[in-house]
DNA sequence: CCTAAAACGGCACGATCGGTCACTTTTTGT
DNA sequence: ACAAAAAGTGACCGATCGTGCCGTTTTAGG
């Protein structure tokens, strides 16, 4: 059973790509099929449903935004840098690494955020841990740490530039929106850093 | 040609009111149609097509949410107690006012910024126009007036704010997202109102 | 009130949707 | 090499999609 995982990984990675530019909604087990080079009815020996292929590119989605993003991060020392190469790396993952439809964890955040379901709760789930690894960081900033609830609200600006970004880059074709997205972030480190 | 102008703004309503949820591309016009009443073919004495009347929705949308956050400020001197009121009215634009759906200029930004079309034009266009008007009352926030690039800075900021507060309220289910967005807010409004 | 126009319903169209079933081909473990 | 299991195909199903056509009802202007 080694060509069926290649198989559905080609599957799960093209449902992802479909789904960051039309929306989950909108992917159809056609386009997919054509996409990977199968019929219609193959995909279903991979997934039960069109839903269970969702799932798994969103969670598949999860993943490859945390090698990308947080990853290279985990070589530096926790602190400033740290934080810095995160951010500058969660940039580039929407703007360069997907250039195509952008980050699928965004779309699907606000596409989802309506709807209940198993796609709600696995963003839900995933996108709080992701939180809490930033706030984390956060209170490493200083010495000792900063409180609980002052790490969650620069996690909140943090979180909040990345969404700026994204409008700004992808909605508006602004392509002064990294240098205003690191202005306001390096803003918010000098201020969380120091006493 | 009285009764046809009140269908047709029933409609366009309805489609807003649908597509903050679903999103427009998950909107049907059997679904439209039976929530106001009517026959799918009834539609088309009022739309050339479905996209016609999304483009009405869309545009509708604009309108009721520079009605609701913009004009109660309008009668406020230029300055801090106006943006603080027009980013109190936003928070509950996308909190309470549609509760249900949530913020549609939200939702059809990012479900539109990777397809071209009319859509994402008047989209692109409005939100243009909004921003230039929020960095027109930034600048009114010292005097003399703040520089146009760090107006456009503080914009960022404010809209970026509202999109972190939209996803850890509506996402994330977290109530203390109006608190952690004000913060920030106040935050940045003393920053940028000092010399 | 009367008539023209506007508003609307019924019906059917081709296309596409997610999904099933029976069947054939390919891969895998021994 | 061989058999069992996995992978993949094609035809087809009922439902729904947006849309055009034609007849009927309702509204509005003189």
């Amino acid at each position: 059973m080694k060509k069926g995982e290649a198989t559905r990984a080609r599957i799960i990675e093209e449902t992802g790509r479909q789904a960051a530019i039309k929306g989950f909604g909108a992917v159809s087990l056609n386009d997919v099929a054509e996409a990977v080079g199968l019929s219609k009815s193959g995909l279903f020996k991979h997934f039960e449903s069109k839903e269970a292929m969702e799932l798994a590119a969103l969670d598949r989605g999860f993943d490859r935004f945390v090698a990308f993003v947080w990853e290279p991060a985990e070589s530096l020392p926790p602190g400033r840098a740290r934080l810095e190469s995160v951010f500058e790396r969660w940039l580039d993952w929407t703007e360069v690494e997907n250039a195509a439809g952008g980050c699928l964890i965004m779309a699907a955040s606000t596409e989802l955020d309506d709807q209940p379901g198993p796609m709600r709760d696995l963003l839900q789930a995933r996108v709080r841990r992701w939180r809490q690894t930033l706030a984390r960081e956060m209170k490493a900033l200083r010495e000792p740490p900063i409180s609980d609830a002052e790490a969650q609200g620069a996690v909140f600006q943090m979180k909040s530039f990345i969404l700026g970004h994204n409008e700004m880059r992808r909605l508006l074709d602004d392509t002064g929106a990294r240098a205003a997205a690191r202005a306001a972030f390096d803003s918010l480190l000098d201020r969380t850093g120091k006493a």
